[in-house]
Order: structure tokens, then sequence, then C-alpha cells
DNA sequence: CCTCAATGGTCTGATTCCAGACTTTTGGAC
DNA sequence: GTCCAAAAGTCTGGAATCAGACCATTGAGG
């Protein structure tokens, strides 16, 4: 074993990269392109698929009380060897994320819930991961969700996506407050995934994840979940509607909210 | 020596992930948020080490006869060994790419000049990274992009900023055609790296670098950059205008107009 | 009860990758 | 000419990772 994880460190901010200086003012040379030699991988195999994993499980990609994938074939995906998925699954077995069982219908089930956010987690995240990665963080995803909408609004939709469109936003709609979060991302990876661009796909789930610890850290209140509502029906209107810009600019909108709730609880 | 590169087979186009699916009508169950499942790592660190010095050097960011940083100092940034690093750099010096030379003001220069484009370069191109990967890599690149200008229209510009947009819109305008490509990607660039946000530069370098390949593949014409040159000046525009949606329009244009162009010279 | 298939558990040898110490080359400064 | 500093070049032992074969456990179905 190399590594021990516990609830209360576990994060999903990822590998601590060395931090590129995000100077905003920079004299941005083309030669302080720095952008290009950005480290070429983000840690070890191990804690990288340790993080994935306690991703999928945070963000309710795989609920509680399922189970992964089989690990030859969760390997193969990740594209890892077994010994080191192993490892990251042993890891969150003694976290206490994961229940293994062998034999035929065995296999690695969920075993956790979001905790109810108590006073003070929102801080310790965010000191956690840092400042200056948190406005990257809203940055980010403010940029390719903004782009993955304006994307899916100008694509002729077949009557199929429209409805996994209009399934998420009922979903969201309809969820029970413990499912409100992973409902709420289900909507929003919809539209990236809806695409049909893997790379954004992948790059708003990324976005996604960099703020699942803050917004899991913070109430779900019920004025919130409204105002998100009509937001998130203006967003699937536009895009059903066709209307890239209206499309983005709810979007846009909702997302503001979003992060001046998170900028409110900090102050 | 692990690995032999001709300038031939060269590409940018990464290590061949092996593809996550990407069904655009999919049933994208939360189960079938296929896209945190994606492999943890690209390739070994010695390919992707190559293609990443190779990207810096094909974009331009040190360009002919400058020379890469220091081994030591490039290893760290990079976030891979010594040893590691020194392969990938040995390999590119027998691919022509570099010319190492040792002792005090020695380093690795580049020597490498983007050779004009010959009939069938494109098709090669697009043969080697597969019609389903263009296609993502330009819906990525169009929704990066555009929300890079959203966002950076969005906020509020300090002198030097403003400056450093203008310096880069006028450096295209002012390009030697053999310049051009490399002032290109530097306004392109800008405009993500002046949002502040590395994630989201990182996004947008990515972006560029999967089409770069093949926009070296088509000529650089006369009324393409007379045309492009408008669309750049409407980009800065907007973006000095704290427009967000004229900013995100313009660009939407000129990246359609771009993949038009690769499509045209295709059929 | 027995068998089977699917799954986790274990082992081994090879390869990749690393950190760090040490060596050699080179050109400038004195 | 000598010395020095900055750079590439070399070597070594160890850790991480891999591929693949094989073992052990389990529940379903006959």
């Amino acid at each position: 074993m190399r590594m021990e994880i516990t609830p209360a460190e576990a994060s999903v901010s990822g590998p601590r990269t060395p931090a590129a200086p995000a100077s905003r003012d920079a004299a941005v040379g083309i030669t302080g392109a720095v952008s290009l030699l950005r480290p070429v991988r983000a840690g070890n195999a191990f804690e990288e698929t340790v993080e994935r994993l306690l991703q999928a499980i945070k963000l309710g990609v795989v609920p509680h009380g399922e189970k992964l994938p089989p690990e030859r074939e969760l390997a193969t995906r990740l594209g890892i060897s077994r010994v080191t998925l192993r490892e990251a699954i042993r890891a969150l077995q003694e976290a206490g994320y994961l229940d293994v069982r062998r034999g035929r219908y065995g296999g690695a089930f969920v075993v956790y819930r979001p905790p109810s956010p108590r006073k003070g987690d929102l801080r310790r995240a965010v000191t956690r991961m840092g400042e200056d990665d948190l406005e990257d963080a809203l940055t980010f995803r403010m940029a390719v969700e903004c782009g993955a909408a304006r994307v899916l609004a100008t694509t002729e939709l077949t009557p199929r996506q429209r409805e996994t469109l209009a399934a998420r936003l009922a979903g969201v709609n309809d969820a029970a407050p413990a499912d409100y979060r992973r409902m709420d991302i289900a909507f929003h990876l919809a539209i990236a995934e809806l695409s049909g661009s893997p790379l954004l796909a992948a790059a708003c789930a990324d976005a996604r994840l960099r703020v699942t610890d803050l917004l899991n850290a913070i109430p779900v209140l019920r004025p919130n979940i409204e105002h998100a509502a009509v937001q998130h029906a203006a967003i699937a209107a536009a895009i059903l509607d066709g209307d890239p810009e209206a499309a983005e600019r709810a979007v846009a909108e909702h997302l503001e909210g979003t992060a001046a709730l998170l900028r409110g609880f900090l102050a």
C-alpha cells in the first residue's frame, strides 16, 4: 500500500500540479505561451486513478449501491494495468468509499452518500484547493459550458437528442433533495455529451468536478433550487430552439449564479 | 532508443487514445457518462513528451533558431525525469527537428521550418488522425475558443491586457507569410491566456494543436488572410468593447470559416 | 450436490521511469 | 592561459507500472 485516504482529506481537486503561474497580467510573449510546457502527466497512475474513481463516486456516476465495472474492463477503459487499478480500489475501500466483494456477482460496490454539509466545510475545501485554483476552475467551467451550449444549440438535433435533453431537465426538476446534485450534474454533462465531442465532454466533466467538492460543501436550499430550475429550463429551451446566443447567455447567467452563491458562502 | 520519428510520420494528433465511443446519439444514461472513465494517461511519458515538444516546435512557440529551455528546467516544467526528456530530445534530434549542442551557451536548438504544403498532405493528415477525431477537434476548438472569448469580453481588462491583445492583432496583420501561422496562433492563444485561467489556456492550446497539422497542410492564401484579418479585428474589437456575445459570435464565425476551408480542401 | 462462469486475489519477470550524483564540453571573464 | 559557470552527457539503484498467467471465491442453475 502506498497511500491512505480518509474521507476528510480526500479531495477531487486533482494532484496539485506544480502550478503554472497564473499571472493574469503577465507579458504573455509567445515565448511565454506557457500552456504548452505544462506537465505531461498530472501525477502517478495510482493517484490519478484514485482521483478518477473518487470523482465517479462523488459525482454519482456510479450511485450508492451500484458497483464499478469489473476490474479487467475498468483497467482497460482507464488505460492502466489491473495492478494499479486494484491498488486504487483498495485505497478507496480502506477509506470507506467502496465495498469489494468476490465471487460471481461480486465487484466493487459504492458505499458512499454525500454527507450533508457542515459549517466550515466550504472554507476547508477552498483552503485545500487554493483561491487561485478556485477562480481558475470557475473561469474554465464558464468557458467550456458556455461553449458546449453554443455548439449544441448550433447543431441540428435528432429527436433522440431532444428527448435526452428534456429527460435530463425533468430529472433535475423531479429529483429528491438527496439526488439533486447528481441530477444537476447529469443535466450539465448531457449538454456536453450530446455535442458528440468526447474532448468537449471530458473538458466539461473535468470542469465540473473541480468544483464538486465546493458545491457539496454548501447546503441545497429550496430558493436556489427553484432559481436554478428556471435557468435550467431557459438553457434547455434555447438549445432546443437552436438559438446559440440565448443558450450561451442562459448558461452564463446560471453559472454566474452558482459562482456568486459560492462566493457568498465564503464571504 | 525506443522510437524513431520521421518528419513525414511525426504527428501532433496525440497518442491515439483507445477512442471513447463518440456516439452522437447514444443513450447517455448518467451511467453512460463515459467521460469520466476515460483513460487516465494518454500514453507513455516518452511518447507524450515527444508530442509536446513537437507541438511547441510546430506551433512556433520556440521558433527556428531558438533553443528549448535547459534540460533540467524543462524536465521540471514537464513533470518528467531528465532521462525521459533526453530520450525525447534525442528522438527529435534524430528526426531532424533539433540541433543539440553542449557546453555553456549550448542547448537544444530548433531546426525546423514548416514546409510549404503539398497536395495530398491534408488527406494524409486526416487519414492519420481519423475523420471522427477531426470533427471532435473542430467542435472542441469551437467550444473552448468561443468560451474563452466570452470570458475575456466579460472581464474588466487592464490597460496592459488591452495592449497585449492589440499587439497580437497587429502581429498577425503585419506577419510575413512565413510567420503567419505562428502569429495567428499567438493571437488565438493570447485570448485564452489573458483570461488568467491556466486551465482554459491549456484547453485552447490543446484544441489548436489538434488541428495544427491540418492547417499546416493547406496553403496560406492571400484572400483567406484578408478575410481572417477582418474577423480577427472583429474579435479583438468585441473583446475590447466588453461585448461577450459579439465576441463569441465573431470567434464562431471565424472558426466556422476555418473549418469550412479545411472541409473545402478535403472535398 | 455439482458444475460453471464471472469475478476478485496473487504472483512473476520485464519494462519504464525516476532521483540524484557524477563527468565532459564549451565559451566567457579575468 | 586559467578558471568558472552553464550546459549537455553518463551512470546507478530503486520504485512504479505493466502484461499475463494462474488461484480462490461465490452464487446460479441444473
